[in-house]
DNA sequence: CATCGTTTTTGATCTGCATCAATGCGGTTG
DNA sequence: CAACCGCATTGATGCAGATCAAAAACGATG
């Protein structure tokens, strides 16, 4: 299966203060609606664990993430959750046409968000259409994104999910930061295993133990709090349980 | 958390053999584009089993299913396999802008669809600009409902994921089918016990032993090969984990 | 109606991950 | 520097669901 996910093509040209993230579509939107855009845009900032709304709170903004990371997450009456989305910078947060945010969205890490009051923002997008095709792309992306995650989180053992996490965050985060000649990939991971053990449907301890199993056999290595290094990345994809083309790498 | 799915308000008005599922849309639709929309359309039937698509291969066409259960699925190499999408009348097959399908695509049971040749489908949409809102709104449900999946995959029981299943297939088909007055609930269930342990990422002994249970208690009847009567739809829901209020029930 | 293939049920056993519990490790604060 | 806090690691044990295996139910077919 060849998965030329779109996602991993625009990551390069994201403008992080755009709404619809992708600077060669936003180009084409005539001018004044960008204007109109600037005009109803402002920032917010958040700590790393502050939460940004709960599920059922009115939120009348539709947002992008500047810089940081923020989670959507899904709680169960007895405090079970689950993690359902991961939003890096670039990414977008909310639905138009609807009120009330139906996840739990909260800052992984310090977070700045480029919000945009709804009502606004949903006028425009009936009379700028480009609006509306990168919204559904985008969409799509994530969809795909999620049935992904599905299948590591129905039939992926805990090792293969720790693994695939790690090549998730790397892939993501990698267009940014530097690849050494000799294929070894330097990275932040900036998530708690708390976070880690949300995304994968596991406990924290299993999350622990697992990170300790790989390190120790130098599939990857931790350098101080939560910088990672994987030596060699194809290794660390073999235990992912996904096809070995994956169709794209990095 | 109050979740006013879309979905559900919009599925008693479904015309099945329309590519966008919603009449009073369509309706709006200049009707030239209808025109066009009915001379590139064309339908395929399938038995149930039938491989519609494989991932990977060529998809040169969009579709929306019109009666029967198309299923998506991703398989690993082992052989393990995660059902990421469950297609019933009128909901929609195919990602415009892409030509290769990613994922399996299954006749769950015998199955006819509508199909849309892709390239004037999509050229379609960008001077239509209903069909891309429609679609959108559509993809918006899609991923919230996926969302909903990856919170029983991650965190549910295996007696909340049957559970959860006879569910959501009682609400999706009983707008179809008459409701006793007593609030009994008389529906069909088209899954074999191997196709909902792929919904539900368990093995197929693992779902025969929690329909064993919940029928030894009373919570479902079975009549017959695939009927399945629900003497009380409340008493079921709570073994689903879900919040009580759910939204929207039926 | 007997036979056969498919699907479902049930049983016995095993195991991967959860659970419960304690200890370690930086980083921050008084 | 000591005390403390949040976070991470490691250990001991239990259990839900997987696995392996067999029988039963059901429908189709000659």
């Amino acid at each position: 299966m060849t998965r030329t996910s779109s996602r991993t093509q625009v990551h390069s040209q994201d403008c992080g203060d755009c709404p619809i993230r992708h600077r060669a579509v936003c180009a084409r939107c005539e001018s004044d609606e960008l204007d109109r855009l600037e005009q109803i845009k402002y920032y917010r900032s958040f700590e790393a664990g502050q939460t940004v709304v709960w599920a059922g709170d009115r939120m009348d903004f539709v947002a992008s993430v500047v810089t940081g990371i923020a989670t959507l997450s899904q709680t169960m009456e007895d405090g079970r959750r689950q993690m359902v989305g991961l939003l890096l910078p670039s990414d977008f947060v909310g639905r138009p046409g609807r009120d009330t945010s139906a996840y739990d969205v909260t800052a992984a890490t310090d977070l700045v968000m480029c919000c945009f009051r709804k009502k606004p923002f949903e006028d425009m997008m009936l009379n700028t259409p480009h609006l509306g095709q990168r919204l559904l792309e985008m969409t799509l992306d994530e969809l795909d994104a999620a049935r992904e995650w599905m299948l590591l989180l129905g039939r992926k053992t805990a090792r293969e999910k720790i693994a695939s996490l790690v090549c998730i965050i790397a892939r993501r985060d990698a267009s940014l930061q530097l690849r050494a000649s000799d294929g070894e990939l330097r990275f932040d991971l900036p998530l708690t295993r708390e976070a880690m053990s949300e995304y994968l449907g596991l406990t924290l301890e299993t999350v622990s133990r697992q990170m300790s199993a790989l390190r120790k056999e130098g599939l990857i290595v931790t350098e101080g709090k939560r910088q990672i290094v994987i030596p060699d990345f194809d290794r660390l994809l073999e235990e992912t349980g996904d096809d070995s083309d994956g169709g794209f790498l990095i």
